[in-house]
DNA sequence: CGATCGGTTGATATGAATCAACGTGCGTGG
DNA sequence: CCACGCACGTTGATTCATATCAACCGATCG
């Protein structure tokens, strides 16, 4: 990735930090590469991926603004997993070493990696659980409360309308069906009332109903 | 749990550390509960785990002795998930504050966590996409071929025989299948005379088709 | 000796995958 | 401006993998 910045150095002294845009569907890290940077999404939605030999896809998250790749970035120079930008993405990039010596001298940003660890492994554990005990229309309502909390933690949202840019294929790779089968159980919980999924909106009608159906107690 | 423990007061000085072997098949730890205490397994196998209400469960992980029961109890007090003993288990608890201050002071410390949390990670991701993308013979494959590598980093092993303590329930909920496929899987797996798994002992006969099988690359 | 637990095996049911066709909107190039 | 291709979603028919239900076995234990 480092390769590819413009370097800015009309911005003296902050050459430890860098800012791009990348455009939707373009891949921004492949596993086992290695990158002197740990990157932060600052706008738009990405995903962590696995992809495998076949063509099968796991995706492991969405990202958000404010969220990291990872929080093992910070320590591990190399990826053990590919990131794709989902919307035109603006991620900022900062060298390794530079957060590292900030890590060494400011407790605070040990607390914040530390939520923020504790965070990503409470979602993984979820996500695990939701992949190994739920039935589709119980892994989908999941997802979608979940990713209805995190954008709601970062916008105010009203009406139960979210700005939602996941196609049917990403969330058919997120939850481990076909796409096929996510069009069929979204089109249940429509004719259901519950919601309605469609040119990147997403409406809640009857939320109480969606958590009955995929909350992870 | 700090409520049962022996304070073992002769021990002066060390009141921030403790020590208990508890019995195959207890529970140490409930979702929610709040300890002041991090462990870490000494001897023995546990296993962490999500409990549904309906009875559902998943095995997050299996703890192995050196893990912590999650390095997100260092910083968290309450635990998101519950552990069992799967064989009679010694475990360890430190004090939290006490890990914290050690924390600050040595940086060899949190370069342990680190590690640890990278291969959490790492391995949850991995789970991760076994669960949404493999079938039942590619999963247990997998989940074999990933403790084979934790039990071999601990102790010498020969003759690709592994001591091995999970009953087929615990291989079940741990893939997301039942019981009774898990049965069909491994007697499949012994008819092709790829593996073999009784009494507690794994025996590997075919290591290349079992990693042709479960290897996630 | 009966009860319980763990595992095996067979018959059947079911949820999700697969295969295929079709519709719609959209961008692109003629 | 139109025609075409392509991405995305929908829907129907069928297949397939895994769950469910049930019976049974052997070992262990009180």
């Amino acid at each position: 990735m480092a390769k590819h910045l413009d370097e800015s150095p009309s911005l003296q002294g902050a050459n430890w930090q860098h800012h791009l845009t990348v455009p939707a569907g373009k891949q921004i890290a492949t596993r086992s590469q290695v990158s002197e940077d740990v990157f932060l999404i600052c706008g738009g939605w990405g995903f962590r991926f696995f992809q495998l030999p076949d063509g099968r896809r796991q995706i492991l998250n969405f990202l958000l603004p404010g969220d990291l790749f990872s929080v093992t970035s910070v320590f591990e120079e190399r990826f053990h997993f590919s990131v794709k930008a989902l919307t035109e993405i603006q991620i900022s990039g900062m060298r390794r070493a530079e957060v590292q010596t900030r890590l060494a001298g400011n407790p605070d940003i040990l607390t914040a990696l530390a939520k923020s660890c504790i965070a990503d492994t409470e979602a993984a554990d979820r996500m695990q659980t939701a992949l190994g005990q739920y039935s589709a229309e119980e892994r989908i309502a999941y997802l979608l409360l979940h990713l209805m909390q995190r954008i709601a933690a970062r916008s105010v949202i009203s009406e139960q309308r979210y700005r939602f840019p996941l196609r049917q294929q990403h969330i058919a790779d997120a939850v481990g069906l076909t796409p096929v089968h996510v069009s069929r159980v979204l089109s249940l919980f429509r004719d259901r009332g519950i919601l309605e999924l469609s040119d990147g909106i997403l409406k809640v009608f009857k939320l109480p109903e969606m958590e009955r159906i995929g909350s992870l107690n």
